[in-house]
DNA sequence: GCCGTTTTCGGCCCGACTGTTTTCAGTCG
């Protein structure tokens, strides 16, 4: 089973238990088990093949969780799920993502109503028997009401693109309050998910107070969910995204900066580090353990990320690290990677034109990159499997080509090559012949269609495509579209590796409606020696600022530029593709 | 259930806010 998978069983199941009142630090177990197995860069199936290794050796994971691991990938369960399922069903995993409602709820409604899904909580509230219950209300009636619309608009969950916008928007407003000094966002956005579930926002100076104010009666603020001196909290916009807004101290700005920005499992580490040195680390600063006054003589750091890590024997650990999974230990030995920024980036090599379905001709893309500081470009349009898209038959591929090369020579400001996005066939076989491929610069090859293979098969069509000598790189290697549609299931564990050996880029699709691939699979990728190209897959110039969540994606993939080819000079770039 | 330059047993991250209370449990981040 993929580690996803596993690490889903695990979450689950400690959810149940905590609904179930079990004891809260073997809950912890769980949990923390979960988040390093789902960001573990090697298959725990494979751990278990190889006698070399044990997965006891990986932190977290010890006796218990290893048997259950082993448990799991021989019967696709373990003894401690089946009996928490047992006694609750798993419809009440979903009513855990209601807010207002914790493990806690749950159970009583289970208990009490036989709640076990969301109508039934809606009806529940409804004919307003929530508030028989103890410590319930008619408020919590109302706020749960309004959770359930909410949650059945969104799911929860917004593109990191979306939270982008919102928080550009919102540190405008606020950074025009009187007094306000710096208005940040933290949380899952400045840690680069690829989706964010809400938006932490962090205002320091003397305007701070007063920046909260103005924050709630924002126009496009239509609930406040809360709001006290030092932070609010509302629902933001049409989507009803939530965002947090905090008021501090200059001094606390570090230790709240690293608070907000989480992860959870990443502070939760942090500050059981901070407690083995004789510290304790809230969001207001790093002070020393076992005095009796806490202030700001037992504070050691609090202003600056940098010297709370320092203090914590640590090296600055960059936010898209922060998942709790290896970050902390690479840190301690000076071993993190040097991330690779969007300044290294120097070509943009999968883009559209109005040739197939962009939006722009070749020479508008052209120009915007030149624009943007880019040496050069690809243009890869489709090809004639997606007829919808105008895609390109061999004779067209081939004098696109020419015509690219032509306006190449006359000279548009940076260099451009001629590709291809070829589709990749229900049987492997590429969408154009061999000797059409032969006249291309550069070809990316994509799964467009057929994406509900068996795993097998899928893996099988993969393998037969990197069989196609002209082929340089995979495009959205695993077909996801975020919040829409799951990756197509494959073994990416042997794709990765069959790459590598033929030295066929991963690309990783800077789109902010993909970011495929996630950074789990970067990390396992690399470990398998892949090499990658970040390209943004743009339909239109504008597009073409998507790099930057492309780039996000490598680093938290934890790559470095040399993992990247476009990082390189156009002249590199030629002499790798040829 | 995990983990160990205090420990193989006994700890395990920390605080704000809300709504419902008669002093605080539950939820959230």
């Amino acid at each position: 089973m993929e580690n996803r998978a596993i690490a889903r069983l695990l979450a689950e199941t400690a959810d149940l238990m905590e609904i179930s009142a079990e004891d809260s630090f073997r809950i912890r177990s769980y949990r923390t088990a979960a988040g390093v197995i789902e960001g573990y860069p090697e298959q725990m199936a494979s751990i278990l093949k190889d006698p070399e290794k044990k997965l006891t050796d990986i932190a977290g994971i010890g006796k218990g969780i290893a048997a259950i691991i082993e448990e799991i990938e021989e019967r696709g369960s373990f003894e401690r799920r089946d009996e928490m399922l047992g006694k609750y069903p798993a419809g009440l995993l979903e009513l855990l993502n209601i807010q207002g409602l914790g493990p806690k709820s749950v159970r009583l409604l289970y208990d009490t109503y036989k709640v076990e899904s969301i109508d039934e909580l809606e009806r529940i509230c409804k004919e307003q028997k929530l508030r028989d219950l103890p410590r319930m209300g008619a408020k919590l009636e109302e706020k749960v009401l309004r959770s359930i619309a909410s949650y059945r608009k969104t799911q929860g969950r917004f593109l990191l693109s979306f939270g982008q916008r919102a928080a550009d928007e919102l540190i405008e407003y606020l950074s025009s309050v009187a007094g306000v000094e710096t208005v940040t966002a933290a949380g899952s956005l400045r840690r680069g998910k690829e989706t964010i579930g809400d938006l932490d926002l962090l205002a320091t100076g003397t305007g701070a107070e007063a920046a909260l104010e103005k924050f709630v009666s924002h126009p496009r603020v239509h609930e406040v969910l809360g709001k006290g001196p030092n932070k609010a909290s509302v629902k933001f916009g049409l989507e009803g995204l939530q965002v947090d807004l905090r008021a501090l101290g200059a001094e606390s700005y570090g230790a709240a900066l690293l608070y907000f920005t989480g992860s959870k499992e990443h502070n939760i580490s942090l500050r059981s580090r901070a407690q083995k040195l004789g510290f304790t680390l809230n969001e207001y600063g790093l002070e020393l353990l076992d005095n009796a006054r806490l202030d700001n003589e037992t504070r050691v750091a609090s202003a600056t990320e940098e010297e709370i890590y320092a203090k914590l024997g640590l090296d600055w650990i960059p936010p898209e690290l922060r998942e709790n999974s290896g970050e902390m230990e690479a840190a301690e030995e000076h071993k993190l990677p040097r991330l690779v920024e969007e300044r290294h980036i120097r070509g943009d090599v999968h883009m559209h034109t109005t040739e197939s379905d962009g939006r722009a001709t070749l020479a508008e893309m052209a120009e915007a990159a030149r624009e943007r500081g880019l040496e050069y470009i690809a243009i890869t349009d489709h090809s004639k499997a997606l007829a919808m898209a105008n895609g390109l038959d061999e004779k067209r591929a081939v004098a696109f080509a020419h015509q690219v090369r032509e306006m190449d020579q006359r000279g548009l400001g940076l260099r451009v090559f001629s590709g291809l996005e070829c589709d990749i066939l229900r049987d492997g076989k590429m969408d154009l012949a061999d000797d059409a491929l032969a006249e291309l610069d550069w070809v990316v090859g994509s799964v467009h269609s057929y994406m509900n293979l068996e795993a097998a098969e899928m893996t099988d069509r993969l393998l037969r495509a990197m069989e196609c000598p002209h082929l340089k790189a995979i495009g959205h290697p695993t077909g996801r579209i975020l919040l829409h549609r799951e990756s197509f299931p494959f073994d990416f564990e042997v794709v990765a590796a069959e790459a590598a050996r033929r030295k066929i880029y991963l690309e990783i699709n800077a789109s902010p409606e993909r970011l495929d691939l996630s950074a789990a699979l970067i990390r396992a990728a690399k470990a398998r020696g892949c090499k990658f190209v970040i390209s943004t897959d743009a339909h239109h110039p504008k597009h073409l600022a998507n790099m930057s969540y492309g780039v996000r994606m490598a680093r938290r993939g934890w790559l470095e530029p040399r993992d990247i080819l476009n990082t390189h000079s156009a002249v590199d770039f030629a002499k790798a593709i040829a």
